[in-house]
RNA sequence: GGCGGUGUAGCUCAGUCGGUUAGAGCAUGCGGCUCAUAUCCGCAGUGUCCGGGGUUCAAAUCCCUGCACCGCCA
């Protein structure tokens, strides 16, 4: 969730006084996006809508604030787009070749890498993407595929010249070098590696696609369209005049366009997507006398227990899911108690979510709170007096935590700020555990007043400097303070001799098993859309008679263990009770199975099937199952009802 | 395969320019407090700084190499 980060920098900079402008917009051509469409038989620009609205809910939710949340598919991204081809193309900056790429012609279309299937040419493994094998790893072009097929129909395509526009990229060699090696820009860690890519050779990059193709079409070419990703990043200033058509005071040019104006162009993006912003983007840029960026942050991926969100592992979790289970703030805490400035993934382990958000937010920072203004409520009228002097080496410790707290907030170490706000409310519960105003206030209410005035001054800075990352939360406890719309300025201890509001519950523990829950609830739903592709039939196979048929023993089955095979991807070990006796049988069903959930199934087992050596073991039979074109499959099962060794005639 | 990154306590992570006995939080153990619908405070133990080599008076830190994990390959 890059929105989150980037949420906490803008706010941070805002809160320092800073005018930010935060937007953003989402992608919405490409042939991926046309073909879901067509299947589920709306219009693209309909789906684009769908997901462009759900963003926003989303958005919303987690109080992440956009000042624009636009799409690519727009007046002015189109004409930024044309404007920036047209320049480049002005200055010679483009190509144009005719190159042979698959054509398939049952669906009239001319087919990207990702929608030919096909044998991969190094390991042999079947049913491969056309520009990378899933089994090896290896990469190819789709024309080094064996038996290719198109995705949509499954009809074999053919070679078909065409001419394609090429950005020449190598013509910003030079101004890429220096823009990629001056300070502030990148990370050291991307830095490397882009460094890696030049190094290599800057390749003219392919920029046309032939019709149909959901996308801008290029001025003065018949039937060409600019290629998705030349158009997604032009989205950014697409979104930027969008946001100034709302403000008189302001214009697109201030931002893009004007060199000498007091801007700074800041991009967040995921690592994935690094090649296009830390080369074509700026060079585009570059060639059309926009502005290029002044820093491109990188983060990592997401990971759920330290593996990789996934679809088909169950593991893919969306924001919206969270959100029906758990306060987004936790999330927000989350994330912010964790997030650095590096490229690592960021692991969502669900022990140390449950744990961090009671340990830090709840019993540290939300009791603190809890503690020194509920004693104020209930036994000092809620009044205010003045900080005990014996706490003035305190106030110079908090200074310095805000101080600190400040730097790492500009160096986006978010993690770090957060152990800084920490260190206060640290500060203060010491300082309570150590005066004890409880027994204080027997003998001396102003004395004990005074102490509390030393804690509800920490909290006041807390809720400044956590602004960032929890605005709900710290707006709340702003009004329990009787204070609003503090600023990074306010975080100051100088509440004395004034009234606060009064506590009110903020946030509740988490049970221990809440996060599972909720990753257990979505693992069902992720299951009903990972059917969504497109399910080819296969043919059916040669004719056969009702002896041929006979031969094959089929009877229930009723599995009594089943147990993981740990150094296969496939296999499964499992116990069948044939009636008669017990049979072994390895079967090729991991992906789909958990061993635990399959004992007591009934199953259709070959029961004359000869024995087989398998690496780990002999097979004794075989369990039928279903398997559609992705894999996915689903057990053979009979009711439970049928006994143990039946036929199946 | 090519390129890049990461590897520090059981877990999550700090560790500045190479410089004292390598740190914090969580978890664990012990003690204390009672304002807190939530607890809090104190004390304690734990390390092959991934392995090996090198540079240096001195290496978690710099160099080389091996291993493991992760990412990228437009």
């Amino acid at each position: 969730m890059e929105y989150i980060q980037t949420d906490i920098y803008v706010r941070f900079l805002r809160l320092t006084g800073k005018d930010v402008v935060y937007v953003c917009a989402s992608d919405a051509h490409g042939t991926p996006i046309e073909i879901n469409a067509k299947k589920k038989g709306i219009s693209p620009e309909e789906l684009v809508a769908y997901y462009h609205l759900k963003h926003q809910e989303d958005f919303a939710k987690f109080e992440i604030g956009f000042d624009e949340f636009y799409t690519t598919d727009s007046p002015e991204n189109q004409r930024h787009s044309e404007t920036i081809y047209l320049r480049a193309k002005e200055k010679g900056h483009i190509s144009e070749r005719v190159i042979e790429q698959y054509y398939c012609e049952k669906c009239g279309r001319f087919l990207p890498d990702r929608f030919i299937r096909g044998t991969c040419p190094r390991c042999g493994a079947a049913d491969q993407y056309g520009d990378v094998c899933e089994v090896c790893g290896a990469t190819y072009s789709p024309t080094d595929l064996g038996d290719p097929r198109c995705a949509i129909c499954g009809a074999a395509p053919a070679l078909r010249p065409s001419k394609h526009l090429f950005f020449r990229l190598n013509d910003f060699r030079e101004f890429l070098v220096d823009w990629t090696a001056a300070p502030g820009i990148l990370q050291d860690q991307v830095r490397a590696f882009v460094r890696g890519w030049i190094d290599q050779g800057l390749q003219d990059w392919d920029i046309s696609r032939d019709g149909p193709y959901f996308g801008f079409k290029i001025p003065g070419e018949d039937d060409k369209y600019f290629y998705v990703w030349l158009d997604a990043p032009i989205g950014y200033i697409a979104a930027t005049e969008r946001y100034c058509s709302r403000r008189a005071d302001r214009s697109v040019e201030d931002y893009w366009l004007d060199a000498s104006a007091d801007v700074e162009i800041h991009h967040f993006i995921g690592k994935d997507i690094a090649y296009f912003h830390t080369l074509f983007w700026p060079a585009m840029l570059k060639a059309s006398d926009y502005r290029t960026p002044d820093t491109v942050h990188v983060h990592g991926f997401l990971t759920v227990d330290s593996r990789k969100m996934s679809k088909s592992r169950g593991t893919f979790l969306t924001a919206e899911q969270f959100a029906q289970f758990l306060h987004p703030w936790y999330l927000r805490y989350y994330y912010g108690s964790k997030l650095g400035d590096s490229i690592d993934d960021l692991d969502l382990n669900i022990e140390e979510f449950v744990n961090r958000n009671n340990a830090e937010l709840v019993n540290n920072i939300t009791n603190l709170v809890s503690r020194a203004l509920g004693f104020l409520n209930k036994r000092l009228d809620s009044r205010l007096g003045s900080i005990p002097s014996d706490a003035r080496p305190l106030v110079e410790q908090a200074h310095e935590a805000i101080a600190q707290a400040r730097r790492r907030y500009e160096d986006l170490r978010i993690g770090q700020a957060v152990k800084e706000i920490l260190a206060v409310a640290d500060i203060a519960n010491n300082y309570l555990q150590k005066e004890a105003p409880w027994a204080v206030i027997k003998e001396d209410p102003e004395r004990a007043r005074d102490i509390l005035t030393f804690a509800a001054n920490c909290v006041k800075v807390i809720a400044v400097l956590l602004k960032p990352i929890l605005p709900g939360y710290c707006r709340q406890v702003e009004t329990m303070l009787g204070v609003s719309d503090l600023t990074w300025d306010d975080a100051t201890l100088d509440l004395e001799n004034c009234p606060v509001g009064t506590f009110e519950k903020l946030i509740d523990r988490l049970e221990p098993g809440a996060l599972e829950k909720m990753v257990a609830a979505s693992r069902e739903t992720v299951a009903d859309v990972a059917q969504e592709g497109i399910f080819q039939v296969p043919d059916f196979g040669p004719e056969i008679n009702i002896e041929d048929f006979a031969r094959v023993d089929l009877r229930a089955g009723k599995i009594v263990a089943a147990e993981d095979v740990p150094e296969a991807d496939k296999l499964l070990k499992l116990e069948v009770d044939l009636g008669r006796e017990k049979r072994t049988i390895f079967a090729g069903i991991k992906k789909s199975f958990n061993p635990a959930d399959l004992v007591g199934k009934t199953v259709a087992v070959v029961a004359n099937l000869k024995p087989r050596e398998m690496r780990f073991g002999t097979s004794h039979g075989m369990v039928l199952a279903s398997v559609d074109h992705e894999g996915k499959i689903t057990l053979c099962e009979l009711n439970p009802s049928a006994r143990a060794g039946a036929q199946i005639k």
